[in-house]
DNA sequence: CACTAGATGCTCT
DNA sequence: GAGCATCTAGTGA
């Protein structure tokens, strides 16, 4: 375990960029991540720990290589490998990837698209890997595997999405992937 | 192709 | 109750 140590310990803005290419496999599905997100917790507006812990971020504040996972949108859930020291509270958030084993069970789930398209965008990623709520908190390598891959080279640039510090570039990607998001930045909400 | 409105429910204030 | 680390279908060009 030594091996996952190394891939998953250490600042999130490093530990992000090193997971591109890395394989994780959950549900009969594995998948090679192209696209990846760093949140430095207390020290990031960004970060759902930024405020301190609460009961559902609780988990980043724990030791790392544990699975965070959030639910956003009323539909959508979205997972993060916890990576800081236990106190401190970063995370890496799974974007995108490759579906490169158990293509017809991600299917079976995402319904008919196209390929480059079963694990695009976080809640897609979480769809195809059948996660939900029930693996927060696990322990990597317990129910959810993280494999390292082959380094690659990355491109980075803004997190999408993101209300607070929309300017920080703490969003990785493996270029030419079509898995990877389009960059959009933060729109607030409008209510009936 | 680009752009946007609406769905939907959890979490914290 | 307000806001949200999203996604898709729909519109218009």
């Amino acid at each position: 375990m030594d091996t996952l140590e190394r891939l998953l310990g250490g600042p999130a803005p490093e530990v992000a960029p090193r997971l591109l290419g890395a394989y994780v496999v959950h549900g009969g599905v594995t998948i090679e991540l192209t696209e990846v997100e760093a949140y430095a917790g207390t020290g990031d507006p960004a970060s759902h720990a930024y405020r301190g812990p609460t009961p559902r971020t609780e988990v980043m504040f724990g030791p790392p290589a544990h699975v965070y996972v959030y639910f956003v949108y009323g539909m959508h859930w979205a997972i993060n490998l916890v990576c800081h020291a236990e106190g401190s509270a970063g995370a890496v958030l799974l974007r995108a990837g490759n579906v490169v084993d158990g293509v017809a069970r991600a299917r079976e789930r995402r319904g008919d698209v196209p390929a480059h398209r079963l694990a695009s965008g976080p809640g897609n990623l979480a769809s195809a890997l059948g996660v939900d709520r029930a693996l927060g908190g696990t322990r990597i390598g317990d129910r959810l595997a993280v494999r390292a891959g082959v380094p690659r080279e990355h491109e980075s640039g803004p997190r999408v999405g993101v209300a607070a510090a929309a300017e920080v570039p703490w969003r990785f990607w493996l270029p030419g992937e079509a898995s990877v998001s389009a960059y959009r930045r933060h729109q607030p909400h409008r209510r009936r």
